[in-house]
DNA sequence: CTTCCTCTTTACGAATTCTTTATAGCCTTC
DNA sequence: GAAGGCTATAAAGAATTCGTAAAGAGGAAG
């Protein structure tokens, strides 16, 4: 199964917000949006999408703010949407770390394309993935390195590995069986005491307040689950 | 020394050939050209450019062929250019390969800031490089030489090599099996005992204080990493 | 032949991690 | 309200791994 690419498109325009929902959403594409750059930070954050079309003009932050800001943590792919056909703005927004610049208005089918030039040079799937983001996670596979709300933790190989398939999988309720064989390999002797254990050792190592679990939720007789937004 | 970038400029009008050349080098990019396809395909198996920007219409060869001509080989950035404005040719020029379409006329700054833009995100190879800086440590493999600090360490051939490739690979986990392969070969009898004492010995010589190793850290369980800023 | 340097191998204490066990708490069911 | 199953937490023992020192092997230079 091929996961169809997240895109995040922002913009304050509601009627053009929809056409670009449905147009996307027609070519397989998972669309979310956001109003202003501030929002769409949001859930770049919670979402980790890959890629992002934004229009320039927006209240609270602009399209080039975002650029910036984006660019800062990613290097995922921007496509700038504007009315404004001025070279200055254009090279402007370019050089702020978009990577492409469309004029409005403009044929969907362009934008299209330019789409899917834009994820064609950067062809990563999630498994593969040196970067995963979920809420106040950062993990980076490269460096081995995991960081809750800014600040980096210390795992041991056993609970880094549980912990990004937990992130991996966010949002979903995963089964005893499934993590153990996850974590140790399918053929052992699963035993589900382990995994109490661990889980418990990672919630005090992330948790706010590992008495409340926030992130790592247990859901009884199945399994747990991973929330990256409360 | 920044090497500049090498772009391919492909047009048969002389005349906009001329001005592209000069804005190209006037911005310090390395610039050579064709005036059809086929021409322009010996002097990128010849030359290796970083870029190519073409025209559609050309004799001979058309600017469509040549992009899925280059597709077939490489995954450098190519910037179509072309007086037709039509919606169906920009979607046929994306999806032949081609990273961006600017419709003629257009200014030369736009331009300009698209080439940077693509240029961007073209991944540099670090393998090429004569000189290696990271932090406090420049590496010159010509002279096969290794300064830190502004001081120059005398390193044995593996330990020059094990560093090397560390810093090469800066910021990211390098298991053992990994590293022991780059250092002595694939096929060896793996032993990570070398490892540890190698990594001993090269921290004596380039930690400040080799009990709380500041560069080169350790992943328990599952290898070294460098790392360049504290 | 001796000396120096580098590479390989071994050994051991210290630290960390993994596994197991035990105890207490919680929820559902009867 | 009691019983049974599942879960959370603490703690102890076993097993690995890391860092370091040191000794032997091989080769090059004097």
């Amino acid at each position: 199964m091929i996961k169809s690419s997240k895109i995040l498109v922002v913009d304050d325009e509601p009627q053009l917000l929809r056409v670009l929902r449905r147009s996307l959403s027609a070519h397989r594409f998972d669309v979310r949006s956001a109003s202003d750059g501030e929002s769409a930070l949001e859930v770049f954050n919670d979402w980790d999408p890959d890629l992002v079309i934004t229009d320039l003009s927006m209240p609270v932050m602009d399209g080039l703010s975002l650029c910036r800001e984006l660019r800062r943590v990613s290097k995922l792919p921007i496509i700038v949407l504007s009315v404004k056909g001025e070279e200055t703005t254009k090279v402007e927004a370019l050089d702020a770390g978009a990577d492409d610049y469309v004029t409005k208005p403009f044929g969907i089918e362009e934008l299209l394309a330019r789409v899917r030039a834009a994820l064609r040079r950067a062809p990563e799937d999630e498994d593969a993935k040196e970067i995963l983001k979920a809420g106040d996670f950062v993990v980076d596979r490269a460096a081995y390195r995991i960081s809750v709300r800014g600040q980096e933790v210390h795992l041991t190989p056993k609970e880094y590995e549980l912990l990004t398939f937990l992130i991996q999988n966010r949002g979903r309720v995963l089964t005893h069986r499934t993590l153990l064989a996850a974590v140790w390999g399918g053929d052992f002797v699963l035993q589900p005491e382990y995994l109490r254990v661990f889980i418990g050792n990672l919630r005090k190592k992330i948790e706010l307040d590992p008495s409340k679990p926030r992130y790592i939720t247990t859901e009884p007789w199945v399994g747990y689950r991973f929330d990256a937004s409360p």
